[in-house]
DNA sequence: TTATTATTGTAACATATTGTTACAATAATA
DNA sequence: TATTATTGTAACAATATGTTACAATAATAA
């Protein structure tokens, strides 16, 4: 979980304390001013956009590894993650992107570097508070940033679909978990809540069902404080409750 | 997909076609005899049981590689098949049963063969009719049967807890996606299948919401003919209907 | 201070879904 | 032809969900 500059190893040409073939795609979800946000890595120089990812430590355990990709990203710890699918058609990942980003990083390879091989690639989806969120470049990629889910650039390999089943995935859990509230902050009111419901279904739900079913679920906690707002009628703040 | 003699490259040593480090798991299901069953391999000599696995084929898809494995244990094609899980806990697996079949099987190996290092293992469960299964062995287990769900003994590695995450999946896919059906044989009664649906979920269901809840699916066709039965009305015979 | 305005919390009712009881319709057997 | 066991489904009850309505604010403007 190393924050500081990342070791030579992560990019090396033997590559050797990774497991290979296997890698890890995180979509990182994010909500902020109405929008369902991924967290993306770009290559400045050759426009190549990508997932964050990476790869397994031989000795690491799966979800372990996952932790720490999500964290090296964001910043965070205790992140919520979910795996949902193995993504592993062969001819899925076009080589040629990377070995533009490995030639403009000067990272000797030839058509054999383990990077330019075949990767079956584990999905995982991370719900975050968009406002703790310290995007992190890694050693590949220079920038790191949050794009609209609606306006997403052609990605390197079949990284768009990897987004289109993770949002599939995440609108599946969502009934069944308890789980959007990683995407708020620790404070909001249940219209807060409604619009992300709303925009993470993209359809309109009624105020009144939506706030008795949420209410009902027993898992929010009503805070004291009230809302500083505008002519009219201040909403509740709400927190979820760690009681159960 | 062959269902021959099998070839010497699968337990090889080198073992070069395959991707290393990874597997496929298969928790194959049938229903019988108001039982869920799972195919199991066992290899005689060591006692050791095993779910039925395999590999991935360097230049083949990951799904079709899971079609190939269950189709070479159940003789069976067009399986449904679903992704449930990958476990790839560090330690997982502890190679000693393996090495201990690859002994007793004569194969050649150190330490360092590729079947005892480090495997991450994709989880697929597959729903098929018990009735039209011919149960297979493979390579390196010289006998593949069906265990009661509620019989399994001590398997290998963590393929005990793997059976168990497939059935708490199967149990939550039971009610979003219409699969019970693939247990079945072609044509059932509605009493075949509320036993079924009670034997998965293992909880009773009454019995006209039951039988008003997968009729108004619209996805069962009565069939004309009737059941040759004891002393009572017979029920009528149904098919999944594939004109949906 | 007192309307005005916009939005919240929730009651009240309507509709739909699911749970439960009841019973007529059989298909053999006695 | 009565008896028995089980099926198909109607009928009602209990919940859950969808919808309308309205009182309760929190600021602003008169």
């Amino acid at each position: 979980m190393s924050k500081d500059k990342p070791v030579e190893n992560e990019t090396g040409k033997t590559g050797t304390d990774f497991m290979h073939g296997l890698a890890i795609d995180a979509v990182i979800f994010g909500f902020h001013d109405h929008q369902l946000k991924v967290l993306l890595m770009r290559y400045n120089r050759t426009g190549v956009v990508a997932l964050p990812g990476g790869f397994i430590h031989k000795t690491e355990h799966l979800n372990d590894a996952a932790n720490r990709i999500v964290s090296e990203r964001t910043g965070l710890n205790d992140i919520y993650l979910e795996q949902f699918y193995v993504f592993g058609d062969y001819g899925r990942s076009d080589p040629q992107p990377m070995k533009d980003v490995l030639t403009a990083n000067n990272i000797k390879h030839d058509d054999n570097h383990w990077l330019l091989q075949r990767f079956i690639s584990i999905g995982y989806y991370a719900l975050v508070d968009f406002t703790k969120v310290v995007p992190r470049p890694d050693t590949i990629f220079d920038s790191c940033d949050w794009y609209d889910l609606t306006n997403i650039p052609r990605l390197m390999q079949d990284h768009n679909s990897i987004i289109q089943k993770a949002l599939v995935s995440l609108r599946a859990d969502l009934d069944n978990k308890l789980i959007a509230f990683n995407l708020m902050q620790e404070e909001f009111t249940l219209g807060d809540l409604q619009i992300l419901y709303e925009t993470i279904l993209d359809k309109k739900l009624l105020r009144p069902a939506f706030q008795r079913k949420m209410l009902s679920l027993g898992i929010l906690e009503r805070v004291a404080k009230k809302w500083t707002g505008a002519a009219h009628k201040a909403p509740y703040l709400y927190r979820f409750s760690k009681n159960l």
